[in-house]
DNA sequence: TGAGTATAGTTCAATATCGCACCAGAATGA
DNA sequence: TCATTCTGGTGCGATATTGAACTATACTCA
């Protein structure tokens, strides 16, 4: 036990790791043949942020690498739930779409995870969830900017 | 906004999963080539809760499928930081032991990490983290114990 | 404005993940 | 005890992830 001050950190990052493990379960169980969780990301973060977004934004707003970004977004094309298109203001971009039937999908999977959340929040205390959020919140915005600061000056490759 | 009271899902496991890449990142950073946060992981958990785990049992641990705790081990074993012996009680299950190379290597990446960690410390509130992670293994315990009950009925496969 | 540099995106190759099918050994129960 | 069922582990194939290298466009600044 060298540092007691820092463990805190190794296991809340051993916690969320195995929930992000579990939760991914979750969707992923609710989600058609063929899509995984990232699609999924990918459509909320379009309708909650809006349409439009070139992929390199979205790269960087999940911390994946852009390659990543490239694979999921050619499985969203060939599904049909995007479309792209030249970003008018930079000829080496693209802007990312949703069609009627990603956001129709993105909904329709919420929905079908409405009985799984009910569940949840039947047995589980969600004001606690409430309590944690914003520290969450704050941990994750920390770690993003940050970095650079940790984990070898981290590739520039990764995201950018 | 079709359920005010289950968002909270959403959000936490939201900010969950960026927060897992950004660990991971970290941790990988630290860690020899060839190996990933999966090897770290299992040397981690066969330190602290003993040698002599089954793949069966590891594979629960982490939720992650059997066939992926197959091909962690292998790449262990490949780089002498485990041995697998067959489990005396049972004849189709294997036992894994750590080598003094996976001891010392766990040890050396912890090591590794300290100026990480120390240097999250002194910029981010940790007593925040104390507080939230009673709530983090709560919910990690409960996700587990349920996760027949949401998701569809999860694949039987999945895991045992 | 042109040379050098930086950035968005893709292709490619190496590895990881994981469902399916299978085998061998264990447990159950008539 | 032996037929049936269950369980631990692996091989395999399909897909996912990601670093490296590359192309094309944009930016910088002398």
């Amino acid at each position: 036990m060298p540092e007691p001050d820092t463990a805190v950190f190794f296991e809340v990052f051993n916690e969320i790791g195995i929930i992000e493990q579990l939760s991914r379960t979750i969707l992923e169980a609710r989600m058609p043949a063929g899509l995984i969780a990232p699609h999924f990301t990918v459509l909320n973060h379009l309708t909650r942020v809006g349409d439009g977004q070139t992929p390199i934004d979205m790269a960087r707003a999940f911390q994946v690498p852009k390659t990543s970004m490239t694979h999921t977004l050619k499985g969203l094309e060939q599904h049909g739930l995007i479309e792209t298109r030249p970003n008018p203001d930079d000829g080496r971009s693209k802007q990312v779409w949703l069609t009627d039937k990603g956001r129709a999908l993105r909904s329709d999977i919420i929905a079908s995870l409405g009985p799984d959340f009910q569940f949840l929040s039947e047995h589980f205390d969600t004001a606690k969830l409430s309590e944690i959020r914003p520290v969450l919140t704050a941990l994750r915005i920390f770690l993003d900017e940050n970095r650079h600061m940790v984990g070898k000056t981290m590739s520039i490759e990764t995201t950018s």
